[in-house]
DNA sequence: AATATCACTTGCATTTTGCAAGTGATATTG
DNA sequence: CAATATCACTTGCAAAATGCAAGTGATATT
């Protein structure tokens, strides 16, 4: 996999943290493919592309080459079909886990979601055990979706 | 203040809580003023536009525009100076603390930063009081800074 | 009245995103 | 083995967004 190094595309601009994690990931679609590792449990350019989402292909490829040059991601072709290639979060990717489940609870209080009430509660309730569910599941590498789509598919 | 209905400007796409937010606020620029709002003490133009991120002020207009129209920031005409307007975040934009927070810990962890390293522990270590601090320098309206700007101005 | 300040607005160049067709490598099927 | 399918991109181009810097109109100060 290429990992060539990410170019600034603007200005580095002020030493806060805060700005320079948007530099890396500051955009809708990088969120996006980080929720989709993260809790969907999606690893291939296909299930990303097929997420729900409209992600054009050509930026799609953007990403994830901005993401596995950020250290957040990595990228390896399975061995039993040369064809694929698995993404799969760092260390460093999975500890944005607090950022995306704020975003989480945020979004289903403040906007019309589809997430069911019960299921934002209990992770409103239970945050530390829900980032002790991420945790695992990335260790262990567990495919399986840990909340639904939320869009019938 | 115009408080136009926001137009989407990218089709909706899943009903999933964290594409939604980021349909909201999934920009750098949005972030970047919501930090200044909310941890700064900034409220106007002038000041957001140097902030030392090089906003140029056709895109700080829209995003204001654009916070306002989702609720997530009020603007008002100082009533001393009929030029000036004062922006703040409304209960909903403040809700987003907990999501700057962890932007902010995640950036200081595991990127090359300004901020000082004693406090970002603090920070890390003291989630609830810092959010907290928060909450009551928006209640009292505290314009002064929370966190220095990190680029020594 | 002249000058300064504020919050934008504008015109245009550059960059990014979106769409849809295309490509080359690898796997499957008949 | 050839034909077909699948995978991860790539490409060409149009549309949209961003960036730059000058400009504008309202309000405040000198």
């Amino acid at each position: 996999m290429s990992n060539v190094s990410r170019k600034p595309k603007s200005k580095r601009r002020s030493g806060c943290p805060v700005s320079i994690s948007l530099e890396k990931f500051g955009d809708r679609w990088s969120l996006l493919i980080i929720r989709d590792l993260m809790v969907r449990g999606y690893r291939t350019f296909k299930e990303f592309q097929e997420s729900g989402e409209g992600i054009a292909s050509n930026i799609l490829t953007d990403r994830l080459q901005n993401l596995e040059a950020s250290g957040i991601i990595t990228a390896e072709v399975e061995e039993a079909d040369g064809r694929r290639v698995n993404y799969r979060l760092t260390k460093k990717g999975i500890d944005l886990a607090p950022v995306l489940l704020e975003l989480l609870i945020w979004g289903a209080r403040h906007e019309e979601t589809s997430a069911p009430c019960a299921l934002i509660a209990q992770m409103e309730n239970c945050r530390e055990q829900v980032l002790a569910e991420v945790q695992r599941r990335w260790r262990e590498r567990d495919p399986t979706p840990m909340i639904p789509r939320f869009d019938g598919k």
